[in-house]
RNA sequence: GGGGGCGUAGUUAAGUUGGUUAUAACGCCGGCCUGUCACGCCGGAGGCCGCGAGUUCGAGUCUCGUCGCUCCCGCCA
């Protein structure tokens, strides 16, 4: 075919697609595939606004020119499966759309042919409305012919495109991992699969591939990467799927900060090829314990201040029953200060308690900074001296609300940050247009759980410690600091990882102080532990979560919005049904037998 | 396991202190219309008010239970 707009896409049905024809292509004699978007039928002339996954082409049919294509014109419907032939012709003055790519041309159609009909659709394919999410997670397949999963889909497309090129050119080879492998100690739930060849015995879906790209790293495979998906049977959330995707790396002869640069290289690519923004590479650091010190939380929301203060020094003597059984207890009391907040009703005031309440905070103190002095129903209970010092702490001035918690550390910490963000959000604090990556670093290794009266580690049993920190190991675990660095952006954490431990002596030590037993260790993890003894190079990685990273850079606020099929709250699929029963004959095979 | 929100034509929503025949927009069906692009005009069909109990002379509305979707806590190294 002559013409100067041939495209690459051309194909039996097509010689273009619906998003590409403009004013070059008038003249043309072109052949379109696609799907009946709408129709403006004028008893005369007919015009089809024809779909693809590329744009929409108006099509017109017109009865002197093409009597019998006008009268199948009547005939078509939403969604209806179309392939037009005709020419491309300039639009008639004034009638040129501007809101399309295509809107300088239409095609006058001399032939069409309906390729398959189609039921009116459950909802209309166009985003005027919000649609509920259980109609929309039935037809998922009629969902994703939408705007927004349509752009979703090609973007995050798009996204491991430009990963994988990155990563390429950083010499890092993309290496399958087992999808059925061994279910491991600590962690999250596993999900489990029956060996029908082995009865009795079950395989779990990786929680991560954490312990193969070690292995891989003893192999010498030096720096590997995948695009994986990882499975965790735990609840839901907006930002929570059963089954989701990881962008999976693992570097040898590496310390965290050869990491943490290249990886930065990386979503500075992401967020350039996508929508041409600097992410302002190199990022922050803040270590974990200043996070937790200024943002109450491991993951801090850098775009906006209001940090929490220690009120320790403030209160040390203090003779407020409250405050002071918290301090005697190993409390903590800490406050925020809300800029311009005393104009608050004791009604929000209320409904602040709530927030904090959410997070095991039993009471939420408070003090508005009138004009005509402090107002609230604690002051009267301070020295002259603490409400002085107390003051310059918080940095009050006149229209300011403090708020206070005191209870145990991590109690407190958790609550006022959660109320700081809660704030920020509610005051308009945050600009929804930046973006604030910081890296938290130095990461305790081990954490107290009170239930188990046990030590577990905070990332994971194979995370090395800091080498200045190694002879805590044996007296004060609580102290030792890990060579693990998390990517926050936003306050959502996207990324983690850490530096490896690659000596089986300190892995051992590990396990031991983690109350694994040799005999345990040996049966969950014998074969790294073997690995590690064959010539270990040092190692370290990290992982992202691919589908949060997409919903942020989207904009979406829940990732199933940028996962094709994704799961409901209760991790079902209300497309396929799945999970469902299956026969007595599968079970059989599986020896499985259920319960009553 | 726990707390909150939602559930009314195909869709999105309205529905007053419990009170006649449950509204609207879009969609759908029929008719008209030769330059529209959220086409327009005329007409029409369409409802297990999620489901089940209860209170009441009377329930879309109140109560309890249940199912589904959703947000959160727990959980997620």
């Amino acid at each position: 075919m002559e013409n100067n707009t041939a495209s690459r896409l051309a194909a039996a049905y097509r010689t273009h697609t619906c998003g590409e024809l403009g004013a070059a292509a008038v003249g043309s004699r072109v052949r379109l595939s696609g799907w009946v978007q709408n129709w403006r039928d004028h008893g005369g002339v007919v015009f089809i606004d024809l779909r693809d996954r590329y744009g929409l082409t108006q099509v017109v049919f017109n009865p002197e020119k093409a009597p019998q294509a006008h009268a199948t014109a009547h005939t078509l419907r939403s969604e209806f499966v179309l392939e037009v032939e005709g020419e491309v012709v300039p639009r008639p003055e004034g009638t040129v759309n501007p809101n399309l790519k295509t809107g300088e041309i239409e095609v006058m159609v001399e032939e069409v042919k309906i390729l398959n009909r189609a039921k009116t659709p459950p909802f209309m394919i166009d985003e005027t409305k919000e649609i509920g999410e259980n109609l929309r997670l039935q037809y998922r397949y009629l969902d994703l012919r939408r705007q927004p999963l349509q752009e979703a889909i090609i973007t995050r497309h798009r996204v491991t495109k430009i990963i994988r090129d990155y990563l390429d050119e950083q010499a890092f080879l993309e290496i399958e991992t087992p999808v059925l492998t061994k279910s491991t100690p600590e962690g999250a739930r596993d999900y489990l699969v029956p060996s029908r060849t082995n009865p009795g015995n079950f395989f779990a879906l990786p929680q991560s591939p954490q312990l193969f790209k070690q292995l891989l790293m003893v192999s010498g495979f030096d720096r590997y990467f995948q695009i994986v998906k990882c499975f965790r049977d735990e609840d839901l959330r907006a930002d929570r799927q059963p089954e989701f995707t990881q962008i999976d790396m693992e570097f040898s002869f590496v310390e965290p900060d050869d990491i943490l640069g290249l990886v930065e290289g990386m979503i500075d690519a992401v967020f350039k090829g996508v929508n041409g923004i600097d992410t302002g590479a190199p990022y922050s650091r803040i270590t974990y314990a200043e996070a937790l010190d200024k943002y109450g939380l491991d993951a801090p929301d850098t775009r906006f201040g209001m940090h929490l203060v220690d009120l320790g020094e403030v209160f040390a003597s203090t003779s407020f029953k409250v405050f002071r059984s918290v301090l005697d207890k190993q409390g903590i009391i800490k406050g925020i200060n809300l800029k311009g907040g005393a104009r608050l009703s004791r009604k929000e005031i209320d409904d602040l308690l709530e927030v904090v309440k959410i997070y095991g905070a039993k009471g939420l103190a408070w003090i508005k900074i009138n004009e005509d002095g402090w107002q609230s129903p604690i002051v009267k209970f301070f020295e002259e001296a603490e409400i002085k010092a107390l003051g310059e702490a918080m940095g009050a001035e006149t229209g300011d609300l403090l708020l206070f918690v005191a209870d145990k550390p991590s109690i407190t910490n958790e609550a006022l940050g959660r109320l700081r963000l809660h704030l920020g959000e509610k005051m308009g604090l945050i600009d929804e247009n930046q973006l604030a990556f910081c890296w938290v670093v130095d990461f305790p290794m081990f954490e107290w759980d009170e239930q188990d009266k046990r030590y577990v580690a905070i990332h994971h049993p194979f995370t090395a410690p800091r080498d200045e920190d190694l002879d805590k190991l044996a007296d004060d675990p609580g102290a030792v600091r890990a060579k693990a660095y998390d990517l926050v952006l936003n306050g959502i954490e996207i990324g983690g990882g850490s530096i490896r431990i690659h000596d089986p002596e300190v892995q051992a030590r590990v396990f031991s102080l983690l109350n694994i037993s040799d005999e345990e260790a040996q049966e969950k993890f014998g074969f790294l532990l073997d690995a590690l003894s064959f010539g270990a190079p040092p190692h370290g990685g990290i992982a992202f979560g691919l589908d949060r990273l997409m919903m942020l850079l989207l904009g979406r606020n829940s990732i199933r919005e940028v996962i094709a099929f994704p799961k409901t709250q209760k991790a079902t699929c209300l497309m396929t049904g799945a999970p469902n029963t299956v026969s007595p004959k599968q079970l059989r095979e599986l020896g499985i037998k259920l319960k009553g």
